[in-house]
DNA sequence: ATGCCCTTGCGTCAAGGA
């Protein structure tokens, strides 16, 4: 079982090179991040026709997250996060395939910092922590897949000077991700690949993804039962490269 | 220290992104 995770930046605006990835490779299930669309604007039919059923959390302009499950229809867990800071963003859907319950976020970004959008983006990581700490132990397999806006480490950013007074690189921020990664749930891409420069986003000034001049910041968390199972990881660094494509690259992970 | 590039929205600039 495949499980992606892909912040197309426009849903809509990105729907070409969506079709062309989902039609190259194929994951049995997609973590969809920023549509930037209300619910009537989702492409369910585009999207149908490659072959993906979908629910789908959207939101006027910003932010928004969708779950694909490929031939068939993701049953879903929780919409928002419980005790959601602001509920009137979309940033949060959570669903089982298939047995695995995968859970799909776009963490606010938090810039400037400080400011009341970096507050903001620490009050989504605590209502999210707590959530975390409740599925770990649910029994089957949990994925909590998507855009977390963190670099974890030093190793995970092509500068890291460049980006100590960013609020993805803030002290706090990146020791809620180790909080996170200290009670058991495992980076995926970090686990299977430890001492690879892996980057997940390049910016679209300065020509970023020809420098590489990039970021890790699409995560996959698996609990032990997901992390028993994890078999391979990877970024599809290709789509990157595409015509009108996102600033993000799509991640996956196999499970057996 | 700042802009770079790219998206959406009732829109020909502003705001957000990271």
């Amino acid at each position: 079982m495949r499980i992606a995770t892909y912040n197309v930046n426009g849903v809509n605006g990105r729907l070409p090179v969506l079709l062309e990835w989902l039609e190259a490779t194929a994951p049995d299930v997609v973590c969809l991040q920023e549509l930037k669309a209300p619910d009537e604007k989702f492409p369910a039919a585009a999207i149908e026709q490659a072959g993906y059923g979908a629910i789908w959390h959207g939101q006027k302009s910003w932010n928004g997250v969708a779950i694909l499950a490929r031939g068939g229809t993701p049953v879903e867990t929780r919409r928002g996060l419980p005790d959601d800071p602001d509920p009137a963003q979309s940033r949060y859907l959570e669903a089982a395939v298939n047995g695995v319950v995968v859970g799909c976020l776009y963490l606010p970004n938090g810039n400037p910092r400080p400011g009341p959008k970096f507050d903001y983006k620490l009050r989504w990581m605590a209502a999210f922590e707590a959530l975390a700490g409740k599925l770990f132990d649910l029994g089957e397999p949990v994925v909590l897949a998507g855009d977390y806006n963190i670099i974890p480490t030093e190793a995970d950013v092509y500068k890291p000077e460049r980006w100590v007074d960013d609020a993805l690189f803030a002290p706090d921020v990146r020791a809620a991700f180790k909080r996170l990664t200290d009670a058991g749930w495992t980076d995926a891409l970090r686990h299977l690949h430890p001492d690879e420069q892996v980057f997940t986003f390049w910016d679209y000034f300065r020509n970023a993804f020809a420098r590489d001049a990039g970021l890790r910041i699409d995560h996959q968390l698996l609990n032990a039962a997901a992390a028993k199972r994890l078999k391979a990881a990877g970024v599809d660094r290709s789509a990157r490269g595409l015509p009108k494509t996102s600033d993000h690259a799509p991640v996956w992970i196999e499970l057996k």
